[in-house]
DNA sequence: GATGAATGAGCTTTCATTCAT
DNA sequence: GATGAATGAAAGCTCATTCAT
């Protein structure tokens, strides 16, 4: 069978869809297996259950991202410029791929039995992004010393999500993508930046 | 009426019990019955389905927050402080009242139905509460002029929000909560505070 | 209390609307109190159940009707003439009370548990009317003797009340309820009559 | 599919009997799929839900019988012999298939939904037999020309359907089927007869 | 007698999962 | 591997009936 015919991946795919559309937990298995022109059955030749599923499609994308969001950050030496590329490749993906964006934020974090699971995976895997970066940036005595990178990444973290919210949510929000990214990114830096960083401009 | 009983408030407490124990979805409604000590017909003599609870919950127990959030800010006079006592507040909730903040933050917005139909209601009037005093520190010459409130308000709440999101899912966090609240508000406030507001002390 | 107040009889009359308006198994008690301006509770001490109001419901009714017919019927010497005017009465009641020959109509003969606990009841003395004039038309030498009176007097009862369905049931019908009558009673008159009693003209 | 087992008419043939025995709205779908011998869910994979089982339990079952109501009808001309067929073939359904006949007695037009509902369909096919019958009747000349076939046809189905009511309901009746059947036939081809058609015997 | 809040048994319907083909 | 008909457990909701006031 051809490759690109791949069922775990148009699986996956048509999750994506069914998800952002009605939920997880209103989503049926045969909406996605229609979705995805596969029978009912098939899907459990491929995942355990349905939340397997989620698991699963939360697994496989998120790992896509964090790739992406690496890459684009060791193309930066400056923290700070770092920073701004994280938050704009966050925000970036509302418009790349809302429904991905949609269950995400919504699906994955509706249970705590969810998140309780993932303490220690991915999802750390890529906020932690955030406090490595601070990090850096206190090493190189950009940032302040006395900030906690801990907090700072959960701060920043929670402030962009919040925002994508907003374009999952609004059909027409008030702000653009990139202005927002960087309107966040810069308000932070202000916060965190030694007096000698902030004035160094940023671009 | 057996007036001393108030069913009401007894099926609201319940099911916020049964509600941040097993999720929204996985709660049924005799579990509620039972955690109320009330017969499952007798929670459709006071709501109209099941959904119907998560929202009189969300409304009722919102209300009260704002209530109490709104007396607090007006004890203060200098937006830095308030916008603290803000951050206070939110955390706090966690402390007081778990299950409500687990039910709040995992629950609600599980689902873009309910963020979707609760756009403009308490939720808005709630948050509002950070932009009103954004704008107040600007009107004040404290809060710089550039940076704009309705930003700023998702992203001072996404990040307490992200925060309270670790009190609930970690049994043992490493930070307090008063340390944490401090520490965002203090981050935020020199993000977006004047040269000359940020040189004078908040306590 | 005064009499016309009579809490049972309004409560008959409500279950005539609802029953006749949902029918009986759709038919909530609420409905029947509301309709009768009582509570809930008070129609439990008038009737044993739901099923009970129906029962008494049929006796009441059915019993009045009887009277009424026989009391026409004994005006008459004519057997002929009295089959005319059973009919006519039958007839007129969609005419007079269409929700109560509804419930009669429809409601009534739902069940054979219903209908078999009643064969000996009223709806027997009722229907046992026809015979009884066929039978003193035998007597008389009008009606042929091979006729037998308890085929005739279903099939005579049969044949008005699948005309009255009729009237129940559509909104203009394309014939009048004293033609239809005597149209009925008619053809059922050429056909037990004997041959002398047959060109005696009937009115 | 597992052919050889049809599922969709052992439901039918199941509901026939479930329905016969405790009456539509007694029936529960699980004594259904008891019967009928599959599960529960299953009946919902071939039907709507329990009132599209009655709906189209009558379709199927009336359309059998106006075929071979029909066919018998045909293989006779004198209209006099074809309404004493239609006699013979209504009430030997209770003789052949009780159950049946208890269902389309009872249960179907114990609504007025269902019979408005059907007030165009296979119902009223079925009962225009009588009414073609007649018509061919008066062009015959047997049959007397001031008769009205749409009342007749009424007149007709409701007597005989009242005599079938009393096989349905009583367990040794007083009369055999088909001296019934002739009885009633007779008396109404002694009505609806013109003085001639009526001197030539029938048989 | 009258009320109506409270009860809880009961039933339709859904849908994740299985398994014979 | 792929299918989709069949399964049956599970739960939201209704409403006849009760009983404390």
């Amino acid at each position: 069978m051809r490759r690109t015919s791949d069922k775990h991946s148009k699986i996956i795919q048509a999750a994506i869809k069914v998800f952002a559309r009605t939920g997880f937990f209103n989503a049926r298995i045969s909406d996605i297996a229609k979705e995805a022109k596969v029978a009912d059955g098939t899907i459990y030749l491929y995942f355990n259950n349905k939340y397997d599923i989620l698991l699963s499609l939360f697994e496989e994308e998120i790992s896509k991202i964090i790739v992406q969001v690496k890459q684009a950050i060791e193309k930066e030496t400056d923290p700070r410029k770092m920073l701004e590329t994280f938050a704009l490749h966050h925000l970036k993906l509302v418009e790349k791929n809302e429904e991905l964006a949609e269950v995400l934020q919504m699906e994955l974090r509706q249970s705590n039995k969810f998140m309780k699971e993932y303490r220690n995976t991915r999802f750390v895997e890529y906020v932690d992004i955030i406090s490595v970066i601070v990090h850096k940036g206190q090493e190189m005595g950009m940032f302040r010393s006395d900030v906690m990178p801990g907090v700072v990444k959960r701060a920043y973290f929670g402030a962009l999500d919040e925002m994508s919210r907003l374009w999952i949510l609004t059909p027409n929000p008030p702000y653009s993508i990139e202005e927002t990214a960087k309107h966040i990114c810069e308000i932070f830096l202000h916060g965190i930046c030694t007096d000698e960083a902030r004035k160094g401009a940023l671009s």
